[in-house]
DNA sequence: CGCCAGGTTGATTTCGCTCAAGCAATGTGG
DNA sequence: CCACATTGCTTGAGCGAAATCAACCTGGCG
């Protein structure tokens, strides 16, 4: 499983082959030698969990390659789909700090890249590199900052509204710009996980897009998506939303 | 402004008299010198503003007494109430460790004490005491941690169950226990502001108040709540919430 | 006294949930 | 290769919940 560590399109490769994007960056030599040798590369099949909600950490993955999603279950079968990571995030990294459970599960959205750091490994390397327990605090510091401004559209958005906000973030990740102008995106989720980002029921999210197809402001096909007018799609919300 | 560190009901204190509840605790002589000096208590009369949105960030702020709401505004004048913070709790540390503006306001909800440690101080703690660049990541993750049970529970409760299970949460921290077994609580909090942190309108929340006072399990007179049996109104959720 | 903010209540309309059916794509076993 | 189940999505009808707009009440305060 183990494998080498190679470059990539240029960037400098400690981990993950994601450059500066990633945590695992500008470490000394022997905590380079620590990580490659107790970092495995793994290949994640469509659906397929990387972690489960309720099971023990075994130490952090980063994400390399694909879209993982990071979902809440409960026992009544309801299914939340939190946030998204993406190449260079670092994931199940809070209940390795805090000695817990894995409080969500993490799913690879599509073919995904993850590697994995086990606990030893982390440990060591926390222990002399502060700047890595800096980068951890970074890091829950932006989801933190992403999960307050989610719940601040949770309370004052429409449907529609948070729906469109959605697009127009995943426009911003998975977007293809063509030459007309418009964008085109595939969307790493199915339509109930849409829904319940936006804290509604699928059936509703069918008639938002039906909604936005009338208008004209987006065109659905499948998980294939088409904005002829990205600036117009915002308009919608940029009167509603400040920086 | 400065006032000496005192000693409070047998706690060890080093600011903010909390205790070991508090971030600022375990430093050797010289950092807790550093902090006597660099900190300063004040009192906040109900409504203050302890530090605004979209101030540049001046440092951190420990509340020592009262209860603290962390609140978002946008220019349409809507506001969402994000969280409560209580004696020990740090705030307006994210802005300090992002070298950010204030994403948040942060206004004392009732007669409140915050002390304050300016950036000099707490960058020279940072530097000499590894331990509570720690402490703030454990803050965060457990913060983030509260916002994902939010949204998870905005995205699969009712309005009903939601008020119902901040009620709960608010038993839990301002909560009298009567005699008779029943349990008041002074809410420290607008309707407003409960409509706020549920994601509704103030309307909405007289109206469920009154169909809960009709179902017996919750009486309301201004903000004071009375909850004759608290295990009854728990059943209401807890069928729908797993720990 | 009048004003105002915070709260309640009512009437009306809109919206979203629920239940249910239908449909296309995919998979499976005989 | 067909009959059949399954999954993900769409659509419709009915109903209940909540938003909206508005009136009104109440206590505090100048």
């Amino acid at each position: 499983m183990a494998q080498t560590c190679i470059r990539h399109a240029g960037q400098p490769c400690v981990v993950c082959h994601v450059g500066r994007r990633s945590d695992w960056q500008d470490f000394d030599q022997t905590a380079s030698a620590l990580l490659s040798s107790g970092r495995r590369r793994r290949e994640y099949g469509s659906g397929e969990l990387v972690f489960a909600q309720g099971e023990p950490n075994d130490g952090v993955h980063c994400v390399s390659g694909g879209t993982v999603g990071i979902r809440r279950l409960d026992d009544n079968g309801n299914s939340v789909l939190l946030e998204l990571a993406y190449p260079g995030d670092t994931i199940g990294y809070r209940s390795f700090l805090t000695g817990s459970e894995h409080k969500t599960s993490a799913e690879a959205l599509g073919p995904s890249v993850v590697c994995h750091i086990d606990r030893a490994t982390i440990a060591a390397l926390l222990a002399g590199n502060p700047a890595l327990g800096l980068r951890f605090l970074k890091r829950s510091i932006g989801e933190l900052e992403h999960a307050h401004d989610m719940m601040f559209r949770q309370a004052t958005l429409s449907n529609r509204h948070k729906l469109v906000h959605l697009l127009l973030v995943l426009v911003g990740r998975h977007g293809r710009r063509h030459s007309n102008g418009s964008q085109s995106i595939d969307l790493p989720v199915s339509r109930r996980d849409l829904a319940s980002m936006i804290g509604t029921r699928h059936e509703t999210i069918s008639r938002i897009i039906g909604r936005l197809e009338i208008d004209g402001v987006a065109h659905f096909s499948g998980r294939q998506v088409t904005i002829p007018n990205v600036a117009m799609l915002a308009a919608e919300i940029d009167c509603l939303i400040q920086a």
